[in-house]
DNA sequence: CTGAAAGCGCTTACAG
DNA sequence: CTGAAAGCGCTTACAG
C-alpha cells in the first residue's frame, strides 16, 4: 500500500464504528450487505462513513477471506497477439462490459516471456478471482501459473489439451462458408483462394469453410498459401495462383490483406473487380475499407469473445463446471463493393 | 482470495519456517531480500520453499505495509480513446516494457462512465503503487480518485489545470513543422491544410506546426477544419478546400485519413500525386500505407508515452517531485511516396 | 439483532 | 545474526 504524503492516516472501519457509536463487526455486516442492520444502525453508519471518509482496504478484505472482486485477461505480449491488435481492445471492452454486471473488477496483465515470474506472484498472490487468457499458445506456461492457482480461467482460441478450460473461438469455418457461399450464388465457377499460413488454426478453418462451401466447384488446384497474413505475402500468392488459373472469376482471401493483395493485383492487370472477378476476404479490418474497390469480408466478433470468456469464469465462481465447453462465436459478413 | 476446489491449503510462510527448522521472521527477512540471513539459513529456507510450493501472499504483504508492486494504467473507456487505439496498446507495452525492470506489474484498469465507484474503490483500496492516466479528460473524475488515494501519477496530454502531475505528450507541433516544412523545401507555393476539429488541443498543435513551417506562404484562407478525424469528413473538408483554391500544388492532412480522402478527391480529380499536388499526414495509421501512393507521414511515439509515464510514476515513488514536468515526446517522420 | 474475539498471512521493530 | 510478539484492517462464526 502506497503511503500517502502528507495524507492524515486513512479512516478505517474501527472508526467508522467509533463515528456511529456501533461495533465493528456490525459496521462490516453492513457494509458487505450481509445479515440484519437496523434501520437505525444504518442511518448512523452511513453518516460515519461519511465523515470520516472510509474505503475500505481491499487488502485487508482478501486477508480475512473475502473475494478480491478482481478477474484478469492476460495477454501474453510477445506472441502475435499484438498484430491482430483490433481484437485485444475489442476483448477488452467486451470482457469489462460483461463483469461490471456482477461488479467485478476488470485487470489486464501483460507479460513477456521474461515477465512470467513476476506474473505468476501475481497470478497465485491471491489477488485474483479469476483469468481469462487472450491467447494461449499451445503448452502456454501461463496457464500452468493458473491452474496452480486453482482459479477458475477461460481461454480463445480452441485447446484440445485443455479439455478442463472452457474455450471460445471465432466461427471462422462459419464465416468463410457464409461469404463464399454466398459469393457463389451468383454463378462464378472458377474459384481460388488465398489461404492462411496452415500452422494456424483459424487458417484451416477458414480453408474448410471455403471448400465446404464452394462443394463441386472446389479445385485444390486453386488454392495457394500465403507464407504469412501479410499484403505482401498476398501479393506473391496472388502471382501464383493467377498463373495457375488465369481465368479465375472469384477468389476469397483468408484475410483482407491478402485479399486486397489480389484485388490490387487484378486491378493492376486490367480486370475489373467484382466484374470481371469477385474478391471476398476476412476481419474486417482497415484493408477492407481502403481497398478499392472496397472488400466484402467477414466482422470478427471479438467484443463477444471476451464478453464470453467473462461469462465462462463467473458461472465458474459460481460453482459451475465448465469442462468441454467450446462456443463458436458466429460472425457477420459485411458487403461491400467487391463481390 | 478464490477457494481452489480441492486444492490442499497453500503453504504459507510459517509452513515454510517450519520445514526450515527456522522462525519466520527470518524466513520473511530472507524473502524479502532484507537484513542479514546466514548462508546455511538461505540454502535450508530456499528448500523448503520448494518443498512445500510456498508463494507469497501479496495480501497479507500489502496488509502488513509492504508496497503492492502493481502499478496501474487506467483507461477510460467512453471517451474517443479508443478510436485511437494503436496507440493504447503501443502505451501498454512501453508502460510496461519500463515497469518491469523495477519489478512493477503493469495492471490495466478499463472504466466506463458507469463504473467509476467500482474503479474509485480499487484506486484507493490500497492495491496500487502509483496510476498512469491513458486519457484524462479535462476534469476527469479518476483524478480526483487518485488524488484522495494520495497515489503517485501521470498522464498523457498537457493538463494545465493540473500542475502537480507530470504529463507527457506527443510533439504534435514540431511533428507537423517537421513534415511539412521538408515538403515545401520542394518549392511548393500554394500550401493548404486539412485541420482536425478545433476543439482538440492536439488539432490546434497541428495547425500551429503548420503554420509555423509555412512561413512566408501561410494562407488563412487554404487551411479548412474537418468536422471530426474520419476519411468522410476529410473528403468534405478536401472538397471545399479545392473549391477555394484549385490551384493548391500541396497538402498537409492533419491526421491519415484526412490526408487519404484528400488523396482519393486529387486523384480522381485527374491530378497526380506527388507530381501536380504533394499531400502529407499524421499518424502513420493503416491509412497512410493502403493510401495510393502511400503517404508519407508522422509516426506517433506510443510506447514511448508509455515508458515516459512508467518512468514518472517510479521516480515518484522514489521521492522525486515532478511537479510541473511536461515532456514533449518526439514523432518520427516516414518519407513514402506521396510527397 | 448485535457485540467481542479469533484469525487471515505477512512485516517490522525489539529483544536477545 | 535471529527469535518472539505485536499489529496491519477486515470477516466470520459464536455468544448474548
Amino acid at each position: 500500500m502506497a503511503q500517502a504524503k502528507g495524507t492524515p492516516r486513512k479512516a478505517t472501519m474501527l472508526d467508522v464504528a467509533e463515528a456511529a457509536g456501533i461495533s465493528r463487526g456490525t459496521v462490516s455486516r453492513y457494509v458487505r450487505g450481509r445479515g440484519y442492520v437496523s434501520p437505525e444502525a444504518r442511518r448512523r453508519i452511513d453518516l460515519a462513513i461519511d465523515k470520516v471518509g472510509y474505503v475500505p482496504n481491499a487488502a485487508a478484505r482478501m486477508l480475512a477471506g473475502s473475494p478480491a472482486q478482481n478477474v484478469a485477461l492476460i495477454v501474453h505480449e510477445e506472441v502475435d497477439l499484438f498484430a491482430s491488435d483490433p481484437n485485444l481492445t475489442g476483448m477488452m471492452v467486451g470482457a469489462n462490459r460483461a463483469l461490471r454486471l456482477r461488479d467485478l473488477q476488470l485487470v489486464v496483465l501483460i507479460a513477456g516471456d521474461g515477465d512470467l515470474g513476476r506474473l505468476g506472484q501475481t497470478i497465485r498472490g491471491g489477488l485474483l478471482d479469476a483469468a481469462m487468457l487472450a491467447s494461449a499458445r499451445i503448452g502456454d506456461p501461463i496457464i500452468d501459473l493458473v491452474r496452480q492457482a486453482g482459479l477458475p480461467a477461460a481461454v480463445v482460441g480452441r485447446h484440445p489439451e485443455l479439455p478442463d478450460i472452457p474455450a471460445v473461438d471465432v466461427d471462422n469455418r462459419g464465416g468463410a462458408a457464409q461469404i463464399v457461399g454466398r459469393m457463389l450464388e451468383g454463378g462464378r465457377r472458377r474459384v481460388g483462394m488465398l489461404a492462411g499460413p496452415a500452422r494456424m488454426r483459424s487458417a484451416l478453418d477458414r480453408l474448410e469453410g471455403f471448400r465446404s462451401a464452394a462443394g463441386a466447384v472446389y479445385d485444390a488446384e486453386l488454392v495457394v498459401e500465403a507464407a504469412d497474413w501479410s499484403y505482401e505475402a498476398g501479393l506473391a500468392a496472388g502471382l501464383e495462383l493467377l498463373r495457375r488459373a488465369p481465368d479465375l472469376d472469384a477468389v476469397f482471401g483468408a484475410n483482407d490483406a491478402l485479399a486486397a493483395a489480389f484485388v490490387d493485383l487484378a486491378v493492376g492487370g486490367g480486370r475489373s473487380v467484382p466484374g470481371d472477378l469477385a474478391v471476398v476476404g476476412f476481419d474486417d479490418s482497415h484493408w477492407s475499407r481502403r481497398c478499392q474497390p472496397p472488400l466484402s469480408t467477414v466482422a470478427q466478433p471479438a467484443e463477444a469473445l471476451g464478453e464470453r470468456m467473462a461469462e465462462f469464469v463467473v458461472r465458474q465462481i459460481d460453482g459451475d463446471d465448465l469442462t468441454g465447453t467450446l462456443v463458436l462465436e458466429p460472425t457477420q459478413v459485411v458487403w461491400r463493393q467487391s463481390a
